[in-house]
DNA sequence: GCGATGTATGTTAACGTTAACTTAATATCA
DNA sequence: TGATATTAAGTTAACGTTAACATACATCGC
């Protein structure tokens, strides 16, 4: 059996006799067409099982009606509610969405943007973390005035919106729920210094600590000094699991943690546990995200809570009415984070 | 300031006063260029910052070396590594991937499909479950001799490959070995009748009963009959949660629950320890999936490990081979599921 | 009866690229 | 030396669609 082309708009026309704009004007329902040509055009359609080619039909259009969505990793409970959010808020304005992962490589960041730029995407949101070869990419595509739209990604450009959660603050705010606790020696797990959002998250605890004028114990603050591509985000129990058994075994050990996030955050509580120490009494553990787990730790973790779903509305929002009129002031939203007290800190 | 259209193969070409066919030739490095006129070319495409038209160029060339990925949701260990693994077999062949998130719905389902062959992608790899509307959709799209590979989706067609865990075989090994452990009462957490994976696994644990003479008690299966989309894969800790209560609130509860994945597993844990129970002693807990939380769990999980990785390597290599072949013989693997053994059951 | 308007089609050219062919100059070799 | 390759371009037409314009007939109000 050999293998036939698929029918094509001019296909349809040769075979009812008229011109392909006149199957053009039906597909697309555009333009006069009488009832009769219009169902025998239909029925054309039907019987040769014509779809239109959406290439050339984007290369007239000059749009595509898609929208490109880049991830660091698709293992991440955040990526996860960005995208379903923007999907969401997307396909309200009849867009569709393709996402790409990039690994948190910046080959590969590069690679998404060129293909989803190649598509001829009509926007793209970029949620991946900064990197010096991926930025100078990303100021090529915005300077060709393709809007784009950065989610929790340090990045300027006057033609480029930004959305992110104040991680300083929620940091800030952990740190000072465990302080009002009564706690002083307060560990840091999970420091990395190449993520910017963990970095803000650091440097809310430590302006919290300062501010109240607890002295900084460096052996407090667990983490590496990562320099390139890391970890698949997930499975960051291990490095929760691991910082708190070193934080465990100092002479003079931490009352609190608060963890990078989560995942992190359920490493800690299991080294706690395997050590015999009761959460909160012996060690009061904080998380950051409030992903669905939190609830069904044991003690429910303490966490703060970021909008990841709202992140994501708006970088839809932002991006289609850019799509529309490029011509405008960019944007630059922080979002506030929340504290959500459970019962492992109190 | 005024947008300013981005440069075309064209332009480059007036500009220097050459051919159009000559640009052409250096960015694509075919055919025969002089070295100076490869440079000229360059310079004025880096000067212009010219990149070639995708669409342009995949519809002349009718191939567009992008594949599309379309997945129930994203919020799930499954999906996630999935996409992990067949990004990585794709890039290897020098292919791009879009994702595309159908949130379990049949319309979405379909919206995916028709957004990707608009897009003319080489090929689309489905793991999302099956429904009537979507399995005709594809059915179509296969007809239309598009390479289509199907993973853990319940479809056939003489043109499609498909690849599926072996999830009867595993709910039989985990239920085996809770009867090995001297169980008789043992429970199913969170039966789903529209997942083919989920009922699968019912379907093992209910052989593994029948096999060893264990009468069946309805009682002992908590789920319910959804009819339509359902919940976020995800965050199922509350279903397993909620039906291990149920569980717990029988006259004669059970010795050992199967939950239908490890999420579901965490949440009856929880529900179990707030009982004032042990695990595994006064309970036996096995979950499916073997995600990196069941390493983290007190205590740790035992659980089925499906080979996630190697279905998506497997769909990415098979539907590359379609891609290059599509006269060939159609392949249907089933892999193994393997028992980890930890201490939630010993 | 005549311009104005509405309806139903057809024609042309272009979106940006490249396969296939052509032309022309230069190099190679028996 | 002439035949044959090789190199370096240019020309044409097409991928499948649609915007813009052109044509033709019917209807309408006056």
């Amino acid at each position: 059996m050999t293998r036939k082309k698929p029918a094509t708009l001019s296909d349809i026309a040769a075979t009812i006799g008229v011109a392909p704009m006149t199957v053009s004007r039906v597909v697309n329902k555009s333009g006069y067409v009488s009832e009769e040509m219009r169902e025998r055009v239909l029925q054309a359609v039907a019987e040769m099982n014509y779809r239109p080619n959406g290439l050339a039909r984007s290369l007239k259009r000059q749009r595509t009606e898609t929208v490109g969505l880049v991830l660091g990793d698709i293992s991440n409970p955040y990526s996860t509610e960005i995208a379903n959010a923007v999907r969401e808020g997307l396909s309200a304005g009849g867009f569709n969405l393709f996402i790409c992962i990039s690994e948190h490589s910046a080959k590969e960041d590069i690679a998404a943007f060129d293909s989803l730029v190649d598509h001829n995407v009509d926007g793209i949101i970029v949620a991946t973390r900064s990197n010096k070869e991926g930025d100078e990419r990303l100021a090529g595509i915005a300077d060709r005035y393709i809007p784009v739209v950065v989610v929790g990604r340090d990045f300027h450009h006057d033609q480029v919106d930004s959305i992110a959660a104040d991680n300083f603050s929620g940091g800030y705010e952990a740190t000072q729920h465990l302080i009002d606790l009564g706690h002083k020696r307060i560990a840091f797990i999970g420091a990395s210094f190449n993520d910017r959002a963990n970095l803000k998250r650091l440097q809310g605890y430590l302006a919290a600590l300062t501010k109240h004028d607890i002295p900084i114990d460096e052996r407090l603050i667990t983490g590496k000094k990562e320099t390139a591509s890391e970890s698949p985000g997930y499975s960051t129990e291990k490095i929760g699991y691991e910082g708190m058994k070193r934080l465990l075994s100092l002479p003079n050990r931490p009352t609190a943690v608060f963890a990078r996030n989560d995942f992190t955050a359920v490493g800690a509580m299991t080294a706690v546990k395997e050590a015999g120490l009761a959460i909160p009494r012996d060690i009061a553990v904080v998380g950051f995200d409030d992903t669905p787990l939190a609830l069904h730790t044991l003690p429910p973790l303490t966490t703060v809570r970021q909008p990841m779903r709202l992140q994501g509305q708006l970088a839809a929002e932002l991006l289609l009415r850019r799509i529309k009129n490029r011509e405008i002031e960019t944007e630059n939203r922080v979002l506030e984070c929340e504290l959500i007290v459970r019962q492992s800190t109190v």
